[in-house]
DNA sequence: ATGGCTGTATTATGGCACTGAAGCACCTGG
DNA sequence: CCAGGTGCTTCAGTGCCATAATACAGCCAT
């Protein structure tokens, strides 16, 4: 009934807007996977999952046994990359749903 | 990998667009559960789940042998019912993500 | 009445995604 | 060395989704 997005995609979306925002800056070692399981109440497996995309395209280096660092310029190639995606993969969507609705986007640009 | 949303949540949007987009208007008859079975290549199990929707909310009529009718008012009350779940749930995300990636809603205003 | 179209119910089956639990492999600090 | 932290692998369970084959129930033109 409820969308219930699967939780990896949750946490994958978190993580990275997490990292665009500055908050694992450059260098940083990421929350183990366990330490992110514990406090988000899910499992170590889940968290990997999420983090398995970003080992995948290169913005996070892996040091086994140790932990995961966040790579040299991750927060532009990643909002480089999540800004083409919206744009070429949402937006139309979005903006043809609006328009079927009877919304202007510049209706809601003053919106709080 | 891709996201490959279930199919009757793909048909019921896609049908839900098109009751509002006057494409089938009030009072016409729906494609039989078979034909847009075939038509769109899948099952009329999951054909008749995503008319399921539609008829719980009371947008169409059912005429057991005959065939599902769009009630009066059922695009106009489709319209709202999806604006509000647009700007209560979805525009917010959007919103906030247009931000972190450093997007403007007046830029986009005028693309094509 | 009968054949052909509607929607609906039942049951079974296969596939796949998500999640979970336990254990393995690796590194670091004492 | 070893205890504790890492990431990672494996096996298994659960639930949803989709499909299939039948059969049933209602309506209508012929």
């Amino acid at each position: 009934m409820t969308q219930s997005r699967p939780v990896y995609l949750k946490l994958r979306d978190q993580i990275a807007a997490a990292i665009i925002e500055g908050l694992y800056p450059e260098g940083a070692m990421l929350p183990s996977v366990r330490a992110l399981a514990a406090e988000q109440g899910a499992n170590p497996l889940t968290v990997a999952k999420a983090y398995q995309q970003f080992q995948n395209d290169g913005l996070v280096e892996v040091q086994r046994g140790v932990g995961m660092y966040v790579v040299k310029g991750a927060a532009e190639l990643l909002r480089r990359r999540e800004r083409d995606l919206f744009l070429r993969e949402e937006w139309p969507e979005i903006r043809a749903r609006m328009e079927r609705l009877g919304l202007k986007p510049a209706d809601l640009v003053e919106q709080s």
